[in-house]
DNA sequence: TTAAGGTATCTTGTAATGCGAGGTAATTGA
DNA sequence: TCAATTACCTCGCATTACAAGATACCTTAA
């Protein structure tokens, strides 16, 4: 029970959320992970996530040039990448709520 | 970012939980899980899980008689089970935390 | 006796996906 | 020039949820 596995399908949404709070690069994402308290989200498991979610047509990318290094990839969401978003969040707090009464031994009241 | 994938690791640890409140077989666990609101986690996931379970020394199973059917294989926790289960608390703790950090936009507390 | 249906478990193969390790390249400052 | 930092990408491995299908037990009723 790695936290590895428990990450699978909440990155992308974390990502997601993040990008449509404002364009954003990728390199700048990890750190931004960090500062949400994921501390070991490294760039072998983001760009491949960004350019998977570039190939379902969730974000757009533009390349931009950095004040120090090569040039950066602005990500910004599409309509398609904001529907997905609330998809991910709707499923988030289902799945939250339903842990949460597994663990507190409540069954769950249904939303509605 | 079906459902699916964001359950990844998160069912070991709730049927540690849901052993844990009391012993407890696979066809009921599925039962209970759906109860707490899991609507979808079939057989096919919960008997692969157990075996897992059981393989890593978290479990340990004892067969009985079944009122109707053929015999039950009840599960309990071992000590390593148990910790593993406080790891999953902490874990599952942590990781809800920074992502409704992300998805609220505000940096999480560290707790100490 | 036999058929049906609910109870109970297991196996196989497939599809995703996180991540370590490694590689490439641009820019700055010592 | 050289090192450090910024920035991106790829390959291969390990893990895991789940559908689909198989097997078997037990009870009830036709």
């Amino acid at each position: 029970m790695s936290q590895t596995q428990m990450l699978k399908g909440i990155i992308d949404g974390c990502l997601l959320a993040i990008i449509n709070e404002e364009e954003c690069y990728g390199y700048e994402m990890a750190t931004r992970l960090s500062h949400f308290g994921f501390s070991s989200i490294s760039e072998g498991t983001i760009y491949p996530v960004l350019l998977r979610l570039q190939k379902e047509e969730l974000v757009t990318s533009t390349r931009k040039k950095s004040t120090a290094g090569p040039k950066r990839k602005y990500y910004k969401l599409t309509q398609k990448g904001e529907e997905e978003l609330a998809i991910f969040l709707r499923n988030w707090s289902e799945i939250s709520r339903n842990v949460n009464a597994v663990i507190t031994r409540k069954v769950g009241e249904v939303k509605r």
